[in-house]
DNA sequence: TAACAGTGGAACGGATCATTCCGGTCTGCT
DNA sequence: AGCAGACCGGAATGATCCGTTCCACTGTTA
């Protein structure tokens, strides 16, 4: 640790070094395209062996759980981060534009089911619900959003972001900012608007991807 | 065939006949939660045997490629159904609620690439494409959509439909629908609203589920 | 009552994966 | 210089899953 020369150099510590983060970017790509890829993507879109995965991670739920933990976090400083934007409206959008683009949604929900969750993602996902709803309130009070959006709505409009998607991926970043504009256009406030059919989402209603069985 | 008794009977012919029912109910069912379902889980919900399955289709291709194929079929008669709709916003927001209430396009494009495609269904997407086209014109003829819409939104916006899932089915229905509300709601023409984000979709961009491979 | 259409479900064979294991290689300390 | 061991690549392993085939059985039809 005290002999690392000054430089990038190219000792085994420092390959190992940045495999961590060549591992866990490989691993983001890849299971961000589907959930349930083989571990062995992972590594060969990594450039390296089996192995190396196996030293950093316990096994495949393991590098899953610490994925999402990480889209959590990101969620939750995304969220941090637009609070303090002082326009209200502009905190909200730029909350969700962020949140797209780092397909946070995708690393977070659709990875759920996967990995046995552990207690500090219940507390952040518990502090990402309580960033959002501020984000949402302070929508609301800006009058810029239609009466009858609810929070629960936000699920279901990353979930129509997430959705989007074409081969290459800085294509779909921008189908799926065009498809955000869309939906935001869609929960504004218009004058004469009817209002949105059916009961809205409620609560609870998404959960259940995080529990486990059936 | 001529000596079937008038009622309901419990016949040998009968089962069968009733069974070709279960089985594509089943399926379509099954298929929709999960497209790469495995054959057998479509016979257990028919509760019927394998053998009931494989009497009837030559393989899990097959079915799928009839499921696919119905859906298709189903799409286009919505889209015939509603050009009989003399009102032009009518007749576009009709489709799409047939369309989304139907789920077809779970149907269609989530089942694409896991069957090789007959020609009659290549023939069948090419007309949906026309019918498609002509309910958008008419309902950009009407004013009421935003100028900066384009046919290929309508892929998006059934694909973000689609994307809407809970447990309980009905629900989901009604979700989808109250999704489909904010996507007319956000795709409808407000005078000052600012444009669209980013190229707009473009006609061979949501193809490529159905080439093979890759 | 003899053939047989129609069926349930076990059995088979191939494919896919997560995980383990076994050399090798290079490093960093002595 | 030399060695202990961190790190690594990738083959081997064992389990699981799934599509398809096969066979014995049952009620029906002629």
């Amino acid at each position: 640790m005290s002999t690392t020369p000054g430089k990038t150099l190219a000792g085994r510590r420092a390959q190992a070094a940045r495999n961590d983060e060549v591992i866990l970017e490989a691993a983001r790509a890849v299971f961000l395209d589907d959930p349930k890829a083989p571990i062995a993507a992972v590594a060969e879109r990594a450039g390296v062996g089996i192995s190396a995965l196996y030293r950093r991670y316990a096994g495949k739920e393991d590098l899953l759980r610490q994925l999402c933990h990480d889209g959590l976090r990101r969620y939750v400083a995304e969220a941090e981060s637009a609070l303090a934007e002082p326009d209200d409206w502009a905190a909200f959008t730029g909350f969700l534009g962020g949140v797209v683009d780092a397909d946070v949604h995708s690393l977070t929900v659709h990875l759920a089911g996967t990995f046995t969750p552990t207690e500090e993602m219940g507390r952040d996902a518990l502090r990402a619900n309580e960033l959002a709803t501020a984000l949402f309130d302070r929508a609301r009070a800006s009058g810029r959003l239609r009466p009858d959006a609810v929070v629960q709505d936000l699920g279901l409009l990353l979930e129509a972001c997430a959705a989007v998607r074409v081969p290459d991926s800085k294509r779909t970043a921008e189908l799926r900012r065009r498809q955000l504009a869309v939906l935001l256009a869609g929960l504004s406030a218009v004058p004469g608007a009817e209002p949105l059919p059916g009961p809205p989402p409620a609560a609870g209603e998404f959960d259940w991807r995080w529990r486990r069985g059936e």
